[in-house]
DNA sequence: GGCGTGACTTCATCAGATGAAATTCTCACT
DNA sequence: AGTGAGAATTTCATCTGATGAAGTCACGCC
């Protein structure tokens, strides 16, 4: 068996991201991080100088000079020598960081964001059934089958099926042994898991994307990528016309 | 104009990554980063603890502790109270950072690793030139032509071709307006640009893959996306196929 | 007006002290 | 001998102060 596959529970994917509770450090880089990705302070400006951030966030020089370092890490920031420290341009932030990608679509995703993780989805998935279905070997068929027995079971209870389904597609991509292609959607899941709680889908409509999941499991099962790639882009062509009708009604 | 497309030169995208000369934080990102994801530390077991780090990487404890904590933030360290730091597991390195990317594939790429990038690139490039050609303004569809009359011009120099076919890609990306997208694709450049490196195409080659670009930018000037994603299927499973052929030769 | 120089700002780093949390060890008790 | 409470120890977490270095900026000289 692969190494990595079916290796994060959901609960682990969000371990990844910075705990803001756990050490002073993490506060720092939880309170400029949002601020930086939230819009607040804006690309090209600088941040106050440690001595403020010392008193404005209550930590000392050494916690600050963590997490900055964390920030920039992550290229949201740059430190220059008596030059202070500036936030970088987007273009340079690293997007698929677990918190960067938290910081930008959990306090309730914006309309533009919805869109691109929908067109995102209909980029990726169905390349990513393709090489799945070139790619999956007999455990990898029985997890997807697992999955989509999960995904059935569920079909009753929004709450689960929103984690049923996440499984179904994590399942997908494990399948092509890529490990690459898995974090890819170990980020796209964090992002889902915000925006899926926005638009609480009905049951009835979670039932008729059941057929639909169903054939992309039966196509890579019989290792046909062609049908595996066009079943996936059903599905998440579905998935983003759902996603363009909620913005236009709600918001 | 979108505000991050066509952002990053060849250049800016290295610079994300940490320079290992400038900072003494940085040195320690680097020695440890390069020896975590080189393997020669394996995931679950101790790093020296700080004060021995202190000695051995010749630096203070503050460089060690900001290096140590810039790694904690990728994911590839964690740090417990009174239990060391421990090397965390594969599956929770952020394996989409410019500096994780780095240190896999430039210390000379693996078999493995080659192909997961040729599988990556069939899995993603045909749904993104979909995707882009749903998507494209006039704009984003004259920088694809641009990008394809550069490379016509450098067909018959080996170095600045490889540069000229990855900023083609590279437009395409950004046709689709996606800054995930965009994003994922300079994380696989960095990647792709140590790979080309490895086998040195000739010339001949080369001329050979300027049609199908040809048909690529065609398709999205016309909106056509089914021809967009067939054509990039085309053009990548041929990189596929060569990467393949190149491992069994000399590899 | 151009340019060099020096004061100043701000991050970079080191060192020492203290604290806190978890592990490990000790040892008495059952 | 097994067990469990508690002490000793380890190791990271944080604060503070001092020093250094690399830019920035303004001022005054030519």
């Amino acid at each position: 068996m692969k190494a990595y596959e079916m290796s994060c529970s959901p609960a682990s994917v969000q371990a990844v991201a910075t705990d803001p509770q756990r050490d002073r450090h993490a506060q720092v880089v939880h309170a400029l991080g949002a601020r930086i990705v939230g819009g607040s302070l804006a690309p090209g400006t600088s941040i106050p100088i440690e001595e403020e951030l010392v008193g404005e966030l209550g930590v000392g020089r050494s916690a600050v000079r963590e997490g900055v370092k964390v920030l920039a890490g992550k290229g949201l920031l740059e430190t220059r020598r008596s030059a202070g420290t500036i936030v970088r341009p987007r273009e340079s932030w690293n997007l698929l960081d677990a918190d960067v990608l938290s910081w930008r679509f959990e306090p309730e995703p914006r309309p533009g964001d919805i869109r691109v993780l929908a067109d995102l989805r209909v980029a990726l998935e169905p390349g990513a059934a393709r090489v799945a279905a070139e790619r999956a070997d007999a455990v990898a068929v029985r997890r997807i089958d697992e999955a989509l027995a999960a995904l059935y079971a569920t079909a009753d209870d929004p709450e689960p099926f929103i984690e049923a389904d996440l499984a179904f597609h994590k399942a997908v991509f494990a399948a092509a042994d890529n490990d690459l292609l898995l974090y890819i959607y170990d980020m796209i899941s964090i992002a889902l898991r915000s925006v899926r709680q926005v638009h609480t889908r009905s049951v009835a409509h979670n039932k008729e994307t059941l057929p639909g999941h169903e054939r992309v499991a039966l196509a890579i099962r019989r290792r046909h990528h062609r049908k595996a790639e066009e079943a996936m882009r059903e599905v998440v062509e579905v998935a983003r016309a759902d996603a363009e009708q909620h913005v236009r009604l709600c918001c």
